[in-house]
DNA sequence: AATCCTGTAATTATTATCATTACAACTGGT
DNA sequence: ACCAGTTGTAATGATAATAATTACAGGATT
């Protein structure tokens, strides 16, 4: 798992906030990680159609209202792992248990992560910038 | 996240399934990696009150039956992230947004958190090794 | 045209993970 | 008492994952 996903977060929290257009630089002024982070971030965040950029033309705008784009949504659209549970990569085929583990785990893990999924799918960006401003009060 | 949690729940397994002493080179066989990973596995199990182990005597056993271990207690024993979810390091603390996402999300990835945990809670280390008997059969 | 920006690929640096080596502490059998 | 085998643990090295950085083509605005 790498830091895409809540770096997504608050770059739609800073889009949602938004006063002037923000560029890939200065967004990751904010966010604390190289531009060219944020811009495979917002690419990434364009390809699932959460927001439009432009090439060339500095700023990105939300296409749809914050109260309509789920922490879930963010999630899928980010390159996030199928399950934020890591399986070990070799056990032996020979054992019974080796050879089986793999597939009863991955039921487990992916009930677990459909938990995780459902629990992020009733947060919006709406309420983490609400939240946002609570804390800024 | 490391793949330790998952290694203890197959270990589990075959200590449950357990004919006869399984010694860390033998369970190292099984699961794929070296016994020293196998070693500090049940290290941390055993501190966790989850088996036994003795210094210099082969083989592991469980402290309870195996209906009464959940694997949210695997979970919790193995050093396992407070949160699944990996949050970016440095915001910066003069944009209203960076000083507090943060704290916003640390909450959102708690509760997030808290499903997938209490999903691991409803399976126990029992219906891993059904689920096992059914696939080898 | 000149300047600024995004999208993307490629490279390097950093960090995290796992394997391996090493050895002290302990047990049980001979 | 000795010895072979084992666990617990620290330390080191190898590998893999992550993020930073460089580079530049494609496009926009003035």
């Amino acid at each position: 798992m790498n830091s895409e996903y809540s770096i997504a977060v608050h770059v739609l929290s800073l889009l949602n906030g938004g006063d002037g257009p923000h560029s890939s630089e200065y967004l990751a002024g904010s966010v604390g990680v190289n531009a060219v982070v944020i811009r495979n971030v917002t690419g990434r965040l364009r390809q699932a159609g959460l927001l439009d950029t432009r090439r060339g033309v500095a700023g990105a705008a939300l296409t749809r209202r914050a109260d309509q784009i789920t922490l879930l949504d963010v999630y899928r659209a980010v390159d996030a792992p199928r399950s934020t549970l890591k399986m070990h990569q070799k056990p032996n085929p020979a054992c019974p248990v080796g050879a089986n583990i793999q597939s009863v785990l991955d039921e487990v893990f992916t009930q677990a992560q459909a938990a995780l999924e459902d629990r992020l799918s009733q947060t919006t960006l709406a309420d983490v910038t609400a939240a946002l401003h609570d804390k800024a009060s």
